[in-house]
DNA sequence: CACGGACATTGACAAGTGTCAATATTGACG
DNA sequence: CGTCAATATTGACACTTGTCAATGTCCGTG
């Protein structure tokens, strides 16, 4: 292991664990996982993703994002942070706008963990 | 449709949705899936829901529930009661005790939904 | 350099959440 | 019926969360 465990982000510490129905949660693994779920519990945050990921190209700039919702900008702003820190969604800046683009393995990983289905 | 949105257990809302990352979510959609997720949002829930899941006879009594956390019996039940309300478990009283399942479909529809996989 | 626009950060506040102690409810059994 | 054990409910409290207004930062352009 390349990094200690303090250093991952919430969606790497997912990534290694078989599915919660498989078998019984450790309460370490379970502390890991719910900052990732807490990420996505949330309507604005789960819109966000969905129109990130559904985006032409795979990316959203902000000033997108912003029309989409009627809520203030630091509030969405305050969002993408939480989506960007649990790792969902990953952050470029070009110029004065900023881009969005969905972490492909992160909501499968996440998935597989809930469902249990091994793609 | 023989149920009115509003008598829908979060569960029984998500069955319907397609993939968060195949088209952009609606806000109506976003606000009647985002309880599901916040149901698993808590590392206490996702261990218990992993419990009973991997329980022999895919059922577990709430005693053997408790012993399983270092916490008071009324905040176990109190997150029983979250996710039974969400529709992930089930609940049946034989006697004095209480057995909680898992609802078979409910993590797998979630799990579509979040990873696309349409088994 | 100064200005303006895109996005982030800070501070504040109301609302929601996790926990426990105390108490209520329910059912088995003497 | 009375008691005990299993589970739920209530009330209280500290802590977290979602939101906004105000402000800060960064960068392109004139």
């Amino acid at each position: 292991m390349s990094k200690s465990l303090l250093e991952l982000t919430p969606v790497e510490a997912v990534a290694c664990c078989s599915p919660v129905t498989r078998e019984a949660l450790s309460a370490q693994a379970a502390e890991r996982i719910a900052p990732l779920v807490k990420a996505i519990a949330d309507p604005v945050r789960l819109r966000l993703l969905s129109l990130v990921a559904s985006h032409v190209d795979g990316e959203a700039c902000v000033c997108d994002l912003n029309d989409a919702f009627e809520l203030s900008q630091p509030t969405i702003s305050h969002h993408l942070k939480l989506l960007h820190e649990a790792g969902l969604l990953e952050r470029e800046k070009r110029g004065v706008w900023v881009y969005y683009r969905i972490n492909d393995n992160a909501l499968r990983d996440l998935a597989t963990l809930l469902g249990g289905v091994t793609v």
